[in-house]
DNA sequence: TTAGGGTTAG
């Protein structure tokens, strides 16, 4: 008979855990904390699994001091938080990015005598990663597992060549990746992470062969495989392959979440195919797909491009209405749309109200700002912009060096260019060009010899 | 903890 209650609870708590999380996925948490109650109140007892459920949907849904709250009342219930409590905690702080909070939470395990894991590690080292501290997530890949007795697994290697493909570091990546091979068998997603890399850097014939190996090792391409090859295709402007490869998957059923069309619409809008790009839009509708930030960023630039700013104040509205959150993307494309649709004080107006609503400067949103200004015809306000910027790239240089020769500024054009060559930023072979023969064309011969000269120079000097 | 979607130049 007592046997037969213990197992009934047993099974009972299991049930309230898989309730718990259910509706902690689908941010319900407070009918999760009722459930928890309600359990309480017939004898059903949450353990710790069904405490380390909500501390994962407070971390993810609310904050880190919400969830760490809930590790104060387990302790109050006579339930110990273990490594998975603190995995969660470090998950939610390190998505964050705040790192002290990461720290902290090491440092309270260990008082409390719990170890962190090969997870834990992972996470810091991802942690650190993002934020740029190379050297700090290397020593725990070098030092801290060692000291902690734990070996790197799989999961630390596609930790570590994702962060390497992501910082550009592709070769480095494949070197550890052979490193990797020696010791385990690469899963799908360290391919994929490969194959992302590598396409990102435009090493199609590298990211080919990485394909090869996916297959040889026994795999078959997944929806992100496939979709990494499309936006391939796309960047290196083979919009018709791309398209083709798309109905491939479509008829294969690897677009089934919806990521597939918006590199598809994406491509579709910038070659000026609004209407196909509105019908595939449709279509994502009709699949019964709800908007989420990135299907209304997405339409966002679709109704802007179209110039048809009725719609962009009423989707504007439609995303503040359903409580969502404008992010980065989103004010990059008002600002780029504003400039492109001849709102150039507006455009600036929103930039400035960018900061004052706490968002970080953008890179991209600055070099919109830049290049929009130009087009407009103000080059002086632009240059004045170009620069105060901290920060600038291959994106920013490129719209300046073609800018300037629009507006006849040959030579200015010549210097800033020659400076890219020498900082080693590349930038696209028609830049030069342009300034060549914008120089000759405007009688200044010397000028563009010398140019010419000392680009070679510089070029042979890099390469 | 780690892979693919949305913003910019030519």
């Amino acid at each position: 008979m007592v046997r037969g209650l213990v197992n009934f609870t047993g099974l009972s708590t299991r049930l309230l855990n898989i309730c718990v999380d259910s509706l902690c996925k689908f941010r319900k948490l407070e009918k999760a904390e009722s459930l928890i109650i309600d359990g309480i109140r017939l004898g059903v007892d949450p353990d710790v699994v069904t405490y380390n459920t909500l501390i994962s949907g407070y971390c993810r849904f609310v904050g880190i001091e919400e969830a760490y709250a809930v590790t104060r009342r387990m302790r109050d219930a006579g339930i110990r938080p273990d490594v998975a409590t603190y995995n969660s905690l470090i998950a939610g702080a390190a998505r964050r990015l705040m790192l002290d909070h990461v720290l902290y939470l090491f440092d309270e395990m260990l008082e409390w005598g719990i170890y962190p894991d090969l997870w834990s590690y992972n996470t810091l080292m991802c942690c650190y990663f993002k934020l740029g501290k190379h050297e700090e997530a290397f020593r725990v890949l070098y030092k801290d597992l060692q000291l902690a007795g734990l070996n790197p697994g799989p999961d630390t290697y596609n930790v570590l060549l994702d962060a390497l493909c992501k910082c550009g570091y592709i070769d480095n990546a494949l070197e550890l990746f052979k490193e990797m091979q020696s010791r385990f068998k690469p899963e799908l997603m360290t391919y994929n992470i490969l194959i992302n890399g590598l396409c990102k850097s435009r090493r199609v014939g590298t990211a080919k062969w990485m394909l090869t190996e996916l297959k040889k090792s026994g795999y078959t391409p997944n929806a992100v495989t496939y979709t990494t090859i499309l936006k391939l295709y796309f960047k290196t402007r083979r919009i018709r392959r791309g398209l083709q490869l798309f109905l491939e998957m479509k008829r294969e059923g690897y677009t089934y979440d919806g990521y597939a069309y918006f590199a598809v619409v994406s491509a579709l809008i910038k070659t000026g195919r609004t209407k196909e790009a509105y019908e595939y839009m449709q279509e994502l509708v009709r699949k019964g797909r709800r908007h989420d930030i990135v299907s209304y960023n997405t339409l966002l630039n679709l109704y802007f491009k179209d110039g048809n700013l009725d719609a962009v104040d009423d989707l504007l509205g439609e995303i503040e209405r359903r409580g969502m959150k404008a992010d980065e993307y989103t004010h990059t494309i008002i600002v780029n749309g504003l400039l492109r649709t001849g709102q150039t004080r507006r455009a600036e107006e929103h930039f400035v109200s960018m900061g004052e609503m706490g968002i970080g400067l953008n890179l991209v949103t600055c070099n919109c700002l830049v290049d929009g200004l130009c087009k407009a015809g103000h080059v002086d306000r632009a240059m004045r912009f170009f620069e105060s910027m901290q920060v600038k790239d291959e994106y920013t240089y490129t719209s300046v060096v073609h800018n300037l020769c629009k507006d006849m500024r040959f030579v200015c054009a010549s210097k800033l260019l020659l400076s890219c060559y020498s900082k080693g930023i590349k930038i696209p072979t028609s830049a030069r060009r342009t300034v060549l023969s914008g120089l000759r064309m405007s009688g200044c011969y010397g000028e563009a010899r010398k140019a010419k000269a000392e680009m070679k120079l510089t070029l042979v000097g890099n390469s």
